[in-house]
RNA sequence: UCCUCAUUAGCUCAGUUGGUUAGAGCACCUGACUGUUAAUCAGGGGGUCCUAGGUUCAAGUCCUAGAUGAGGAGCCA
């Protein structure tokens, strides 16, 4: 059978004419049965639901159907009837069966029972066909698609920044080496040190920590741009909401204050949500009876509601009069930890909230700095559940108050000459955030692990598949 | 990286104050059943109790170290 006869199961569910001949293909989820007739559920992925495939076996024997168990592919043709059943409206009357592939059923580590997160984590390439991560990886599509479409009709331009670099002044923690050195035999200065001038690039080489300075460039000459890539962090972070390789989207945009750029996070983020709300609703459902019954109201939370905008200093008066024990002391000039931050949104406000106005030293070099001397233009958007799922800021265009700022931090100005042109050439006020794409996925499908919303993650001892 | 917890059949887990041959559900195999919905019913096979030491007449159970995983924290997106 050939695919262009194929019809895909969301298609035949949610359209297909009863009566009519269909061919389908797919993986078979559930087989059941007697001596005389035999049910399939098939799925192809298009959809969470699979069509219910009827073997009578009067037509079909027992050792054509002996080694379709779950997990074997297989194309089937025939006719699409109404469902004398009550699970679904149509199903397929068999005439025709082909098995593209096994799967022994005695080895096959799926079955039709759950399995735990961890142990499908160890399976990840067998993982995409359960239920919950079709849903996860359809949904995930879905965010990645609707964040183009949004950009796309507003104008930006998507800019790809490099994923290899030079610079070791993003300051957003540690980086992966790129390096084609033989680490048994490496060059030496004549002071003993490593030569990284006999490198690949003829200096230290790491993999991107954020795509933000060189879209910053691409702002100051096409208005507004967007990255949207693979980051890399090479910290020892062990915890459900990081990994060592994930996927970020900046936008930077020249002309846009720290309103401007608040205004689009907000606006931004509930049309990702309002996206998925109408366009997945299967998945989301499905997510929301298996995982998190809350899922759909908090997504609609978000949907319905003006987010909150306070300064860090109104929230540290918020945080020092709340009646609560902290872990960690609230103060001002203390970076907010998760308690303080899950206690604004969740319990003092409710819904989400921006923070704005951060004191400088506990915030990045770029940041535009505000007149008290004290503060930047800093904005963190904080989530339910997740916590910060935005981070962003008014960036400092002027080129003296950037130079004095970059000194005092020890960054050395020759890594980063390129972008202090940017302020001596036509500089503007301009403005950027960014949004980890997992987090969001994490928050959209109320997984409760990163490592379960990406296919194939990467964490500190873990690299398989 | 720190703190806490866990690791027993393919999967999920039970296993009492240390004591005979380590159990259950599901999965798998065999059989029954003329429309099932994670089908049902009957029977069967299946174990390096994470690893290495130690205590003891006796260790799945207690002690030490390690490995792996998870949760919380930090770092952050």
């Amino acid at each position: 059978m050939r695919n262009s006869e194929r019809v895909k199961v969301k298609n035949l569910l949610e359209s297909g004419t009863v009566g009519a001949e269909v061919a389908a293909m797919g993986w078979v989820r559930t087989k059941r049965g007697n001596k005389s007739i035999t049910f399939i559920a098939l799925n192809d992925g298009s959809t969470i639901n699979s069509i219910q495939v009827v073997f009578d076996m009067a037509v079909f024997s027992e050792d054509q159907l002996k080694n379709v168990a779950t997990g074997a592919c297989i194309a089937v043709r025939g006719k699409l009837v109404e469902s004398p059943g009550s699970g679904q409206r149509v199903e397929i009357q068999a005439s025709y069966l082909e098995v593209l592939g096994e799967a022994d059923s005695a080895t096959y580590p799926l079955q039709k029972k759950g399995h735990s997160m961890e142990f499908l984590r160890e399976i990840a390439h067998l993982r995409p066909r359960t239920n919950t991560f079709g849903a996860v990886l359809r949904i995930r599509h879905a965010l990645a698609f609707a964040i183009h479409k949004y950009f796309n009709d507003r104008g930006f331009i998507y800019l790809h920044t490099p994923i290899i670099t030079g610079s070791d002044a993003e300051g957003a923690g540690a980086m992966f080496r790129v390096t084609t050195l033989d680490p048994n035999n490496l060059p030496r200065t004549p002071e003993g040190k490593i030569d990284w001038s006999e490198d690949f690039f003829g200096k230290e080489a790491k993999l991107t920590v954020s795509g933000q300075l060189e879209a910053e460039l691409g702002a100051m000459a096409l208005s507004e741009v967007y990255t949207f890539g693979p980051t890399f962090r090479a910290e020892n972070s062990n915890t459900p909401r990081h990994l060592a390789e994930f996927w970020m989207i900046e936008p930077e945009m020249a002309f846009y204050d720290i309103q401007d750029n608040m205004d689009l996070a907000e606006d931004f983020l509930k049309y990702l949500i309002r996206y998925v709300l109408t366009s997945c609703a299967d998945d989301l459902e499905f997510l929301k009876k298996m995982y998190d019954d809350e899922l759909v109201s908090r997504l609609q939370l978000v949907v319905d509601n003006k987010f909150e905008r306070l300064t860090y200093t109104r929230a540290v008066e918020i945080l020092e009069k709340a009646n609560q024990k902290w872990e960690f002391p609230v103060f001002w000039g203390a970076d907010l930890q998760s308690e303080h931050e899950r206690y604004l949104v969740e319990k003092h406000f409710s819904k989400p909230v921006i923070l704005t106005d951060y004191p400088k030293e506990i915030k990045a070099f770029y940041m535009k700095q505000n007149d008290d001397g004290k503060t930047v233009r800093a904005m963190d958007v904080l989530f339910p559940k997740i916590g910060e799922i935005i981070g962003g800021s008014q960036r400092e265009e002027n080129y003296q108050k950037l130079l004095s700022r970059i000194t005092e931090l020890g960054v050395p100005e020759k890594d980063v000459w390129w972008y202090l042109d940017t302020r001596k050439f036509g500089t503007a006020p301009h403005s950027g955030f960014g949004l980890g794409f997992e987090r969001l996925v994490l928050f959209v499908t109320g997984m409760s692990n990163i490592r379960d919303v990406i296919p194939f993650p990467r964490t500190p001892k873990n690299c398989e598949f």
